[in-house]
DNA sequence: TAGATTAATGACCGGTGGGTCATTAATCTA
DNA sequence: TAGATTAATGACCCACCGGTCATTAATCTA
């Protein structure tokens, strides 16, 4: 017997946010270069030929996972960082815990690493999370620890340069918890390695006089 | 004009270490995937066949580059550590300059960054990573800490946990020395960063009491 | 110098996956 | 219900690359 092929359905909106979350799944499982379209396709119910009915290619599907994950989140943090009253420390943990629950704890914070592994061989891609991604997550930031140095809460720092390492623990996280199998490190509580890292970065900002915050 | 083929030379000694050679550019440059074989074989002179003369194939030929170039240091690591009289920021400090000099400062400091790009999509290549460097490279630090705190001279901190923490920037020095273009992190003076790091670990790590080293 | 040895070659094979397009069929409209 | 519209399909094309192997030629040996 032939097997009758399911039958088709017609779902033009539906289509789009399907293949988006399907893409980012298999982005983030496989890489860009790795991932197959056809299994992205399948993975949201459709055929390969129906994916490129929507976006142009390859590259326009990714653009739009983290045009519609990542870029909202970013703005979300510029608004927090706009509205914020109190001291410095605390913005940098609230700026911490909305990028935990919308990026870090979720899916897309396996994108970061794709980035990370592929930016050479697609600069283009890399260009892209560039300016909408990090150089905006970063500016706030550094933004938060100008903020702390002039109101005398930490001690004078070269902002850029501790931004960076500040980052980096978190970045490596992710990079962590999204590589399977061997690269085995970090692979305790999430929440203990981050809380070991603030205690550590704590005592390296806060001016000498002051109690250590942890 | 046909154009006469160059002469052949036959150079079976030389080979290998060419190959080698060739081949740690391209994975540092392109990644594991991404690196063809015909591109190697051409950087070091010679014919894709002629290749496959020396390597059984693409895994055996990264293995080997691993085994070459980065399996030595670990054993020159753990030497300098069986042998350390001094402190033990001394013992963390030579360390770190003997895999500056070996690696960090060397092409070899790419590999780092390819086995967390493709760790998932290359479990072999991973799972022979990890315990030929990782692992090893992990016990040395976790054992100096262990040594520091033992001494005294370091407060009590779950060491396997601040293992990770005080790796991870330097891990993400190497990731982002190895991105051209996009990721432009931490682009400035490489000394500046670990400085910085350096900085913010020993006020992390020193007792209390103790003056803060810089 | 002639024949044997083997380092080196490059044409070739087969699987893969991004991207295309003629065809099919679900839904809408008159 | 008939015809038009268009969402959806999947067979197909083609470039790429890991890996193979019959052939070539550099070097050695008698």
């Amino acid at each position: 017997m032939p097997a009758t092929p399911p039958p088709r359905k017609r779902r033009k909106e539906a289509r789009p946010a399907e293949l988006l979350a399907a893409a980012l799944t298999q982005f983030v499982d496989k890489g860009y270069a790795a991932t197959r379209l056809e299994d992205v396709a399948r993975q949201a119910g459709v055929s390969k030929g129906t994916l490129y009915l929507y976006f142009d290619n390859k590259e326009a599907l990714f653009k739009a996972v983290v045009q519609d994950g990542i870029v909202p989140v970013l703005a979300e943090g510029e608004t927090i960082a706009a509205g914020h009253a109190g001291d410095s420390f605390t913005l940098l943990e609230r700026l911490l815990d909305t990028w935990w629950s919308r990026i870090g704890n979720t899916a897309y914070a396996g994108i970061p690493k794709l980035i990370i592994a592929e930016a050479g061989n697609f600069p283009e891609i890399a260009a892209f999370y560039y300016e909408q991604v990090i150089s905006r997550g970063r500016a706030l930031v550094i933004a938060a620890l100008r903020r702390g140095i002039e109101h005398g809460e930490f001690r004078p720092v070269d902002v850029e340069t501790t931004t960076d390492v500040i980052l980096a623990p978190i970045l490596m996280l992710l990079v962590w918890r999204h590589s399977p199998g061997g690269c085995r490190m970090a692979d305790g509580d999430p929440r203990l390695y981050l809380r070991t890292h603030l205690d550590l970065v704590c005592r390296g900002l806060t001016r000498p006089p002051h109690p250590v915050r942890v």
